[in-house]
DNA sequence: TTTGACCTTCACGCAGCGTCAAGGTGTAAG
DNA sequence: CTTACACCTTGACGCTGCGTGAAGGTCAAA
């Protein structure tokens, strides 16, 4: 039996341009070509074909099959069963999305439930309102108006719940940074104590946290003057300590 | 804060070609451009980028990622469900996957052990013999030599086992097939039993098993003379019944 | 003024094909 | 014998999400 591109496309059930595409990587050459140019198959391309398309459907790369099926004596069980490991790896990965994924869902419903609620509305305007006396002018004229409303979007929508809960995390924060300063000891174990604290302080604001993104706002906290004053402003070099304490703790 | 690329990128821990590509495909396009060209990204394009970097850690597309951001009144929710399904399909399929790897590797490890034991090789030697005998000078002079030494190779790497099923496999097809014949129904049970053997037949000749393929290599039986005059040997007209009987097999 | 560290806009490359486009072949029917 | 039509060929671009140069302007410090 000899084939012709659509022939043999249709038997094993692969693209015209698939096998063109595979004659051109080298990776399955036609028989010979007639005279017309056109690629002809026989029995021996048929076979190999399979054996293309089983490790094809393996998830393993045209050139890792090449390497494979070229090679007689290529060792492909622990070829096969490196790949198993990177498949597994893969899984692990996913299951952690999926985990993430399904968090971040819930969040978003418990976020649109309190918003249908509004029971809090009352409440959160006040908090808006305190918060606008204190800051609100000058970040205003700095960032313009957007900022400052998208701002105020984000502090609405967080529940009562929240609320008290990040005014907690707040609190032990600043009283643990400060007791940790005093230590002078940013590895110590009340500085790393604050630099936790900091990152769930840190988790109310983010939707996602990553050590670098963590360490990089550290570094702000000390290059940017207006975070550097707040954080100084009982004790200087507090700034900097809290730089130098999240970054150990990111790096452990 | 105004940032430049590389500041934007350190605090979000992205490289600075990735801020010009989500420029360039209008993702996130910096707050203003300065005299020099420079892009100037401010606050609000740092709170943009957190939320482009959550849902692509999500595994999102960045062209979701801006339907999702740009809209506001998006449903955001019914997005991140819906990206959980697909994500739970991959890791179904993963999971299919790396079963089959697994068997994969068991049987190329089975083989290996027999080819190192060597104990059948007599054995072996003469079921290649017979074969030789009865149908080799015709395909050798139609395939070559290759294709008959690849044939016999793979006949070696055979176990005893495996060939004793082989072959009992192989008087049952027949078997079933003959009387599914005389019922002239190819949805009937017989039938589809015969189809259901034929399949466990190929399993022992094909590494992978694909409906498609399996059809169409019935289809072969009939429109090749030899596979034709094989299967019509006996009853003519049995390769068109197997072939419909198959066709109904796989499609269901 | 000279580094050196920034910034810019092209533009190619990656994997594995899908999808035209433009043109040659083979065969059966009118 | 022409004509249709289904097949074949070789380019070449497109997709995703950037990495990685190259060639050339900008800016602050020495």
């Amino acid at each position: 039996m000899e084939y012709t591109v659509q022939k043999l496309g249709l038997l094993a059930g692969v693209s015209t341009r698939t096998l063109r595409y595979y004659d051109e990587i080298g990776l399955l050459t036609p028989a010979r070509i007639n005279s017309s140019g056109y690629r002809i198959y026989g029995e021996q391309e048929v076979n190999r074909l399979q054996q293309i398309l089983f490790y094809r459907e393996l998830g393993l790369s045209l050139e890792r099959i090449r390497d494979i099926i070229n090679d007689p004596g290529f060792d492909s069980t622990s070829a096969l069963k490196e790949h198993r490991e990177s498949l597994l790896n893969k899984r692990q990965q996913l299951d952690l999305l999926i985990e993430t994924v399904e968090k971040s869902i819930a969040a978003h419903e418990r976020r649109i439930t309190m918003t249908d609620q509004e029971k809090f509305e009352g409440f959160k305007e006040k908090l808006i309102e305190d918060n606008e006396k204190s800051y609100g002018k000058e970040i205003r004229e700095k960032y313009g108006d957007d900022a400052v409303n998208r701002s105020n979007d984000k502090l609405k929508k967080m529940t009562a719940q929240e609320h008290e809960e990040l005014t907690h995390v707040t609190g032990r924060l600043y009283e643990t940074l400060g007791e940790a300063y005093k230590t002078g000891d940013p590895a110590g174990e009340l500085a790393q104590k604050a630099a936790d604290l900091h990152k769930q302080w840190l988790c109310f604001y983010w939707d996602s946290y990553s050590k670098e993104a963590h360490g990089n706002l550290a570094q702000m906290y000390v290059d940017d003057e207006r975070f550097r004053k707040h954080y100084d402003k009982d004790q200087p070099g507090t700034a900097e300590f809290l730089r130098d304490a999240i970054r150990i703790y990111i790096s452990k």
